[in-house]
DNA sequence: CGTTGCTTTGACCTTTTGGTCAAATGCCGC
DNA sequence: GCGGCATTTGACCAAAAGGTCAAAGCAACG
């Protein structure tokens, strides 16, 4: 068996790759686990059909990670880190409108772009977090609030109109990642003759969050 | 077996209930149904938990619903109507502004006083909506057509500032079904002290609406 | 080449789960 | 109270799914 090393947290466990042989196969599983979790959900995906997606066998699947469980918390970990990274970003340095708009493109390329990370995300969220509650706790509502208080202070000095700034980042989440998450919506709606919903989503959100702030 | 009644689609069967007590049970495996299906997803839940829900052995249950399906199926149906109805009632002939804000803060009552039906559909949406989309591409699009249409005569007669009506709907919904199917996330930021994100939620998003809409 | 340790897998076990069925129970008009 | 119909359920079945294990490959190093 390969090493393992045990969070904190207790149950969860992720593989520390060593050889090549096991950097290419945890990578695969990834890969595959990703694409099948984020279609299906947790409970609706199976370990054989992850392994078949990764091209294993499902005891070998289960010879890097040590329960379905392992890899479902491996890649809802290692997805917080990209998924935050964006609002890390905004610089107080910058611009306020110009830090804001870029956030939101930021996102809103992550939802182009990762839609399968989106999609495992708000899977997890919609059912109720069970495995990353205490994360958003702690880790997101620092950062969140840390952001929040410096739109605040952005809004107090009189260069951004005055709104709920918790409330600005929630608004900027929900309108990036349905383009993500309700994708099959938002296709259906439009009609087949639409093929790329994004352009336009990036203009009608760059108005929005510009006449919303613009002071 | 009680009466069932065969939709034009083939495989999905609806109780259709004659005595008081199968009015009763039907409304009771429902209610039961979408508390477990919108909480665990399709797959994750089981007939058993349903049945537990609703105070119904196992094979009693499916003695009203021929199937786990079925019972997903007429949860689905039933909530599309229910669902839609908001954006039936924007009426042409009313203030454009007053009408789009109403229509904010009817979803978002849907929002708060029936998350379940909300996550019901999200869940559905996630996974790629493989037992709705037909309806998304028919009944749901030409609605959506409709009301983009007069968005679109509202603001050619300046009575609104242009955007993208389609985008427009897509945001609302967004906005709104945010506060349903994200809850544990935005109470997770929000942090303990907040016990009701709704009041706060209410007064941006109208505050939002109006700054992008006004002419 | 042969030993050693990493990797892979076929076969198997157990639990869960959707669904069936015959028999039992209860309800209701007569 | 009784006949007939609706309702309920305990017992059961088959398939699916998570996980184990011993044995078989296979790679690398002396």
């Amino acid at each position: 068996m390969i090493e393992q090393s045990k969070t904190s947290t207790g149950s969860k466990v992720t593989p520390v790759a060593t050889t090549r042989i096991q950097k290419r196969n945890i990578a695969l599983i990834a890969d595959a686990a990703l694409e099948v979790f984020s279609s299906h959900g947790y409970r609706g995906s199976t370990v054989d059909q992850i392994a078949k997606q990764a091209g294993l066998s499902k005891p070998n699947l289960l010879y890097y990670f040590p329960s379905k469980e392992a890899v479902h918390d491996y890649l809802l970990s290692t997805l917080m880190v990209t998924w935050l990274d964006p609002l890390r970003e905004i610089d107080a340095k910058g611009e306020p409108l110009d830090e804001i708009l870029g956030y939101v493109r930021r996102k809103l390329e992550l939802s182009r772009d990762h839609p399968s990370e989106s999609r495992l995300f708000a899977n997890e969220i919609v059912q109720g977090a069970p495995r990353i509650l205490p994360l958003l706790e702690t880790e997101l509502k620092s950062l969140v609030d840390d952001k929040a208080a410096l739109f605040q202070s952005w809004m107090d000095a009189g260069r951004l109109a005055k709104a709920d700034p918790h409330h600005l980042i929630f608004s900027i989440w929900s309108l990036t990642q349905h383009y993500a998450d309700f994708d099959v919506q938002v296709r259906a709606v439009l009609g087949c003759e639409v093929t790329d919903p994004f352009p336009a989503a990036e203009e009608y959100l760059i108005t929005l969050f510009t006449r919303m702030l613009k002071v």
